[in-house]
DNA sequence: TATATTATTGACCAATTGGTCAATAAACAT
DNA sequence: ATGTTTATTGACCAATTGGTCAATAATATA
């Protein structure tokens, strides 16, 4: 999280101009200010995630981002100092959690190394591949080159400890004797990278099923890569 | 390509401000401006791309392209209608091409299923993945949600006869006896959906060494996908 | 209830930029 | 040389938007 409440300021003059937020008058029901000085960082970085990933960085609103959340423009102003730090605290937010958890399956699985990738798959698939948090690759992808120490963050944070959880779910087979020796980097990446190509492709071509051709099924998409990266697409004798 | 050379206009009022384009005294050397109304658009549209990959839609600046290209802004405005306009034609014009050289490789060949596949993609690798062009994929997939009939041109145009290229190879394999039978869409992004990928994160983390870890050797990823797609990671008896 | 504190607001500013058009000068015709 | 045509230009405009700050009102406190 990245805040620094309120300041003090100097003074300057009237003038006649607009900039409104939502709606204008304090009618029936909501009330029209709240003070919620703890959640206004979370719900900020929630809206601009969404925001950010369907527009880009150059094409997200400040204002656009205020309302999803639900406060004025210069509130979200008063939590992140600039448009480019709030979009680092909707990428470091968003990325470091889920990526624990998969580890763990890993660290703990007792039965063949062919069940944990699928699973290992399966699970990446349910709780980052499909959320809005794999548009934070799709977005990364884009600005890196605009944002490189981002693109290092993400690069130590999220690809080198993935990378690393592949190799050792290849070695673990391979030293059970399940899989023959192989590049462990650039088969991890082979493995992996179809996973990671789907979920922008989601992100992208998304929901609109006109766009795109007929909707890929996830569930059938890694089985049927899993085997193939497993058996291979040629012919094999029975055992 | 889409043009439509100047028109008439009607009178306003002289002011005081800047909006300069390159150079300003007329020196020695380069001729100060040219007329070469048809080469133009394409040098232009090459600007664009370059400029449009790398800072998005919203993001590319339309003097920077007029720079590039070496014209002013006002020139660009005369032979594209709109920065929109501007950026469907980039799409478009780099989109058709490599794609029909690709395919007759798959038809004319004459060897294993297996060589096809290993040509083929270091073909693609070779006139499209490493190319700028690739650009255009890294592209769409941002923009797609902001230009529908973009993203379904795309589909149309380069999805669909890709897909269906890969659908023809798998289709040869199993004739031929290679390959064991299998559900040829999925199949056919599973293997080639990890080029797609290496050309966008290629694109987006580019030359850049200190950014993203080692730099991936394509023609290894392309030859250890290969590898493990036709024959598995397991172990597999001696034929 | 009255007072002090501060999270929230929105009018405002300055800079940027997509797009326009009258003026300019390069090519061509005579 | 002189005149005509038109590709090119760049000053200009209008709209957008990141960012500021004095005023405001929701709480806490007395």
């Amino acid at each position: 999280m990245s805040q620094s409440p309120p300041a003090n300021h100097s003074p300057t003059a009237p003038n006649q101009q607009t900039d409104t937020c939502q709606s204008a008058l304090p009618t029936l029901g909501a009330r029209v200010r709240s003070r919620r000085k703890e959640a206004r960082p979370n719900e900020i970085v929630a809206a601009a995630l969404a925001e950010f990933v369907d527009k880009g960085f150059a094409g997200a609103n400040v204002q656009a981002i205020a309302k999803r959340a639900g406060v004025s423009k210069g509130t979200v102003f008063v939590y992140f100092e600039t448009k480019q730090d709030l979009f680092k605290a909707v990428v470091r937010d968003n990325i470091a959690a889920p990526l624990n958890t998969w580890r763990d399956v890993t660290r703990n699985y007792r039965g063949s190394t062919r069940d944990l990738i699928v699973q290992s798959m399966h699970q990446w698939w349910t709780d980052v591949g499909s959320t809005p948090a794999a548009g934070i690759s799709k977005l990364l992808m884009q600005e890196a080159a605009n944002f490189p120490e981002l693109a290092q963050f993400y690069q130590e944070e999220v690809v080198a400890p993935g990378m690393s959880n592949m190799r050792d779910i290849l070695q673990r087979g391979i030293n059970l004797g399940e899989f023959r020796v192989m590049d462990l980097d650039i088969t991890g990446m082979n493995l992996f990278s179809p996973l990671l190509f789907l979920a922008m492709w989601q992100q992208a071509m998304g929901d609109k099923q006109p766009i795109c051709g007929p909707a890929i099924d996830a569930r059938q998409f890694i089985d049927n890569h899993v085997s193939l990266m497993l058996d291979g697409m040629c012919h094999r004798p029975a055992i």
